[in-house]
DNA sequence: ATTCAATAATTTGCATGTAAACTACTGCCT
DNA sequence: AGGCAGTAGTTTACATGCAAATTATTGAAT
């Protein structure tokens, strides 16, 4: 009992150490996040948008809408109406593919390309400030567990 | 011109190392949040009604709304309808504080504190697993630089 | 006592996240 | 050809997230 109390004590309010980890990342990356929205903000984008510009650019070429999702970890409605905001903003293109008519492919016109490029800079900076308090070492093994997490999250 | 290239191949398709780190935070948090989210929704709980729930217990009285509010890293109008639907579920109960009129609290009743004594279980035994891949020595590490992480983000 | 800036919450408007059901369309199987 | 399971997207319903404006109230300054 007495121990019990102590290892309470020692672990803060956390239940386990695994619990305090997992607050952490959640809390350290709703931090992140929240940065990285309201740069963006400024700029006229929300967050998701950005995400299916940068994987778009990344691309290359036009893709499938689904592809898109699978890549930001999203479920398909939400890409659905993101993309439909970036189609009201005038950044995309959606076409209907001829060989297969269920797939719908989006591509970035060329606002796009200039609103992404005015903003490599800006996140470039801001992603550099955001961590500046972290060694290359530490990113590194940074990095390195959080792979390790994800990959033992099976499905 | 070559070197640019060859740092860019290094990096992957990321634009610095400060952008991975940042982008393997928010993708792990991503998948921490959903399997926690669906264990929740087992037993009827979205994963911010039960972060208030949990706020609550470990405060182990009644608590401001905008205090509550502040532990999440959210906004206030994020609570006000959490706190709704706390309400509607009939978990917990929001009284007008006397010495100050403007401050609503609220408290957990004997519903909630059963709810959640029926979660800790499943909720650590989750905690457990997902990070059933990373070491103890690695999870310190991780929670240290983390915490390092955060520190060196203003406001 | 009266006015006013500051604080606690709420309301409103907009974008998004998830689940579940539904629509199109494809390709295979008989 | 006809049927049918499977896939790509969309729609709908619900809970949040954030910003900006609004409502109560408080406390301090005039």
């Amino acid at each position: 009992m007495a121990k019990l109390k102590q290892e309470l004590k020692k672990r803060g309010s956390f239940d386990s150490i695994q619990q305090e980890a997992m607050l952490a990342i959640m809390r350290t990356s709703d931090l992140l996040e929240n940065r990285l929205a309201r740069l963006l903000r400024d700029h006229g984008l929300t967050l998701s948008q950005y995400n299916v510009l940068r994987i778009l650019r990344g691309e290359g070429k036009p893709m499938p809408c689904l592809e898109v999702a699978e890549r930001m970890i999203q479920v398909a409605p939400a890409i659905t109406r993101v993309v439909e905001q970036l189609l009201k903003l005038d950044l995309i293109s959606k076409t209907q593919s001829s060989e297969d008519r269920r797939v719908f492919t989006i591509e970035l016109n060329s606002a796009a390309k200039r609103r992404l490029k005015k903003l490599d800079t800006p996140i470039l900076d801001l992603h550099k400030a955001l961590l500046s308090n972290v060694s290359k070492t530490d990113m590194k093994a940074l990095i390195q567990v959080l792979e390790s997490v994800r990959s033992g999250i099976s499905d």
